[in-house]
DNA sequence: AAATAATGTAAAGTTTGCTTGACATTATAA
DNA sequence: TTATAATGTCAAGCAAACTTTACATTATTT
């Protein structure tokens, strides 16, 4: 599974230690996510779609 | 995190057997969710969106 | 160039999603 | 009413998501 994280952490000139400390997870498991390392469970892929004031979709492409 | 996924699976008349199968997972996961005993993995609320022709946010509701 | 900030990565541990197998309960059909 | 289908639930186990700690590498300042 895709996704733009980077993009729009990007677009807000955020660092992943901010954007995990607003999401409320680690720095960690930001970057892995960022990097395609694993995906998000549904309720942290819900708070970084809230967040950046999208939808889901919008953030990650699903892949079979 | 509520869902209406009980609601979709009624409205096609699948049991949670059939709906298990179309989704690849075991019957208890249908059951498990339908319950809200958890939530699934971000792929399969893709797949089961696909599934019903419908987004994420039109199954899930997600609160805090 | 040196200091600092940001990112990448790894190991070990906890929690959550999901599995199989088994059995109990409830609904539907014969 | 008896059989069968559907649903609920539990236990044990595996895998994925996430944690903390720690350190290496790459950018960015000063």
């Amino acid at each position: 599974m895709k996704n733009v994280l980077k993009v729009l952490r990007a677009r807000n000139d955020w660092s992943q230690e901010v954007l995990s400390n607003k999401l409320g997870v680690s720095r960690q498991t930001i970057n892995a996510i960022e990097r395609g390392k694993y995906d998000p469970s549904l309720p942290l892929a819900f708070k970084i779609a809230r967040l950046f004031g999208t939808s889901i979709e919008d953030i990650f492409e699903f892949s079979e």
